[in-house]
DNA sequence: TCCCCGATTAACT
DNA sequence: GTTAATCGGGGAG
């Protein structure tokens, strides 16, 4: 599958979050193993937003969203979690859209051993999971073998949008976009229908 | 330097 | 439904 060039999110993160659902993460680890998850849930965080680690400007830890498009912003949270975000918006602009979930499609045993479970749904359903499965932290840095590919057999998928998760403020911004299905955080799977 | 709390998760009742 | 775990960022002093 052909790799997304960098340009691809020299745009606001509000139009790459929902464009990303569907393509696929690919990362390859130091022994060669690929993984690979359909991206099924994405928030965007622009940089004039209370929510977002940006709004307070230029800090050691959020440089690199204001940095070049398509680079990985990762960063830690409740002493124990690593989040993925993909830059987006020219240099200069501190924007990124969080990965908060993904269908796993290749090297789920690898990521059964990262994660602590054999639950395939639990994989990738939710930011901390997803990048625990991909062993992914802050030691990644510039040229690492992770990518994000553009699947161009997929069939597209309603997007559905909302509120983003966890928040305190900025929540009246609908920038939460996901794509229905039980890979998506917050979700369990589908009930048995009572009819 | 001190202190609060977070773009979360798992394990509880 | 609630809450502990666990630590770095960043604002206040």
């Amino acid at each position: 599958m052909p790799r997304s060039p960098r340009r691809a999110f020299a745009r606001p993160a509000t139009e790459v979050a929902p464009d990303l659902l569907g393509q696929v993460l690919a990362r390859r680890l130091s022994d060669g193993r690929v993984l690979r998850a359909r991206i099924v849930e994405t928030e965007a965080y622009e940089q004039d937003d209370p929510a977002s680690h940006a709004y307070r400007g230029r800090t050691p830890r959020v440089r690199v969203m204001f940095g070049p498009p398509g680079h990985l912003y990762v960063y830690f949270t409740y002493g124990m979690h690593h989040c993925m975000n993909v830059v987006t918006g020219p240099k200069g602009t501190g924007s990124a859209v969080l990965l908060r979930a993904a269908q796993p499609l290749e090297g789920m045993d690898r990521m059964s051993v990262h994660r602590g479970t054999d639950r395939i749904l639990d994989l990738c359903r939710g930011p901390g999971r997803f990048a625990q499965a991909f062993d992914v932290d802050r030691s990644l840095v510039r040229g690492s073998e992770i990518w994000i590919e553009r699947d161009p057999t997929a069939v597209s998928a309603i997007v559905r949008s909302g509120p983003r998760i966890g928040i305190r403020v900025g929540t009246d911004r609908p920038w939460r976009f996901w794509i229905d299905g039980p890979w998506v955080s917050l979700s369990r799977p589908a009930a048995p229908s009572p009819r």
